[in-house]
DNA sequence: TTGTATGCGTTATCAT
DNA sequence: ATGATAACGCATACAA
């Protein structure tokens, strides 16, 4: 491919020069700049983007660092973060299944002078550790992180409003008895969504049982599972708030195939509002979290403390929350008297209690 | 940051030395390479990407360049990118939202001297123009492009085998009266779909009716709004092929609210078998796709090109894709005589016909 | 307005 | 086994 020097010395010019006109100086001839124009289009000349960042100290590039979760939320996070970029001429820089510090760190370093700045996706208890080290070295934009850390900017989801949201508007629908799908453990937006959960019940005078919080892990399959074990207590909770809207998918579908009837055997509440869940049947109560503004709002924070340093010294947004009624909360109460349903079974039962 | 020069020195050292601890040369005594280390640790030094990828003309990194299509299906991809690429010590640049043949050579443009190789998702017939070029740049990775590409590896999902397999087996179900909802007008893996329900039908001696041939743009929205459409038809088929599961998605919210029971009234079915699919009321029958193993087939495919060069010639892959049957197409048509299904109602019916 | 020369942080070649 | 030094491709301070 051609370089710079290539460019000069077919136009005639010295690589100064060249540099000027690719960068737009005005301090160039017209006719020279035409004459160097001409010749990097018919030499097809593209800069090479990791010699100009190595003498400019930037590169253009934001890096992102996931975790290991997957699922149409975080879908839509990544495609905040990308447009948020590309809107500013900025290309994202990602690595993905970090379980661990090691891993984290790990792939930090492979963007050592390849990005201009770092956002890091949900750092669960175990990978916190690292974050201030990696403060040191890029600008560090935190999203719903664990714990706050010095000198990182952070975006985080009103997690526990929305959870005493969705918990209170169950509670204000009759619902006395509600249970709960959990997160995966040290992940901050499960715990935050499990605390407001049982601050709402306590709230409103109503205790909170162990035995009505249920395992899961965000996953479909583990709201599947959820599900099954719920359909097949002797005593059920009446509303079940599962705290994303990927295991209330699951959720949903157990409880169909098991003959209760959503929402008059049980109200089923999720959390995200993802793209899907308007279309599920019934449609799903939920706290929507604008996932897409989550990362645009992250890029620009970051793009913010880029220009003007020291602008990131441990700022702290939250992103508000808000309640989406639909059907599968819609519980008449009053007519339902018996543990189970009214008899008029789901459309396919395929088990029973 | 320290660079190498200030681990050198400190070391006592010269950066040649450092360089050769650094990168695991075995000619360097013992006792120097623990000195240098301990130096390496203490300064917490991580040696500059830009400036490596420089003089090796390696970056360890993958471009990938994505149209602006979003959803589930999209998501899976990434991802097998993403872990295909990490397991080989690679990282992904992404730049998504491309409609034109401009924003992609833009995209593509700001990864020169970035990436080793690109991965182009999905070309539709606009943005393929620029293929040919990007080829000649970098080694190019082509996934489900509109046409093949002298130079590009390809790798493509079996679209057409699919549409047919699966009409087929609505016509083998006792259905004759069989309509679409299509994708994106110059989308391959939408035209390809398309195709394979046509040829289903003509073998089997059914005609294709553009009056059954809906609009659709793999969006769940859109989805939808062919179901309303579909569930205020005077005569309506007896079984829908969603050509991807967002769309059929959509369509099952649709049909539902508007008490058309699913598969009894219709059958339904999807393409892609993305993870919730399974989790649908009533089970979506589509078409499985692996799109992580799509994803990191193409980092394979893109790697292998890397070690040996000139391997990439126009090479074409097919992803086989499988049937999965589920509830929403298990329609017992024998018993189903009038344009209407049986009397028993959905669960939720909001309107009707 | 243009050219020369230096440096960005590495790796690799060639001496020693 | 180690060190000096020349690239890599570009931007820029300084000179002209």
């Amino acid at each position: 491919m051609a370089t710079i020097r290539d460019v000069a010395q077919k136009a005639g010019v010295s690589v100064a020069t060249v540099s000027r006109v690719l960068n737009g100086s005005d301090a160039v001839a017209d006719q020279t700049r035409a004459r160097v124009e001409r010749v990097v289009a018919k030499l097809e000349y593209w800069p090479h983007g990791a010699a100009q960042s190595l003498n400019t100290s930037r590169t253009h590039t934001l890096g992102v660092l996931l975790p290991d979760l997957h699922g149409q939320f975080f879908s839509e996070v990544i495609r905040g973060l990308d447009q948020g970029a590309r809107e500013r001429g900025f290309q994202i820089l990602v690595s993905s299944a970090h379980a661990d510090v090691d891993t984290v760190m790990t792939g930090a370093r492979a963007m050592a002078g390849r990005v201009d700045g770092l956002i890091v996706m949900a750092p669960d208890q175990a990978t916190m550790a690292g974050m201030k080290q990696l403060a040191k070295r890029f600008p560090v934009i935190l999203l719903n992180p664990h714990h706050p850390v010095e000198g990182c900017g952070m975006i985080s989801v009103a997690n526990f409003e929305g959870a005493v949201d969705i918990v209170g508007h169950l509670i204000r629908s009759g619902h006395r008895s509600i249970g709960i799908i959990k997160g995966p453990k040290g992940n901050m937006d499960a715990e935050e969504r499990l605390r407001g959960y049982r601050h709402a019940l306590r709230k409103s005078g109503l205790e909170s049982t162990p035995a009505f919080e249920f395992a899961g892990d965000f996953s479909e399959a583990s709201g599947f599972r959820a599900g099954l074990e719920i359909a097949h207590l002797r005593v059920r909770p009446t509303a079940v708030f599962a705290t994303n809207d990927g295991m209330a998918t699951g959720l949903l579908s157990a409880l169909q195939q098991n003959g209760v009837l959503v929402p008059q055997g049980i109200a089923v509440a999720g959390f995200d509002d993802i793209p899907i869940a308007q279309f599920l049947s019934p449609g799903l109560t939920t706290v929507h979290v604008d996932a897409f503004a989550l990362g645009k709002q992250a890029v620009q924070m970051l793009l913010g403390a880029l220009q003007e340093e020291n602008t990131l010294v441990s700022r702290h947004e939250i992103l508000p929350v808000k309640l989406i009624l639909r059907q599968s909360s819609q519980s008449q109460l009053k007519t339902v008297s018996g543990p189970t349903s009214r008899s008029r079974a789901a459309s396919r039962p395929t088990g029973g209690n």
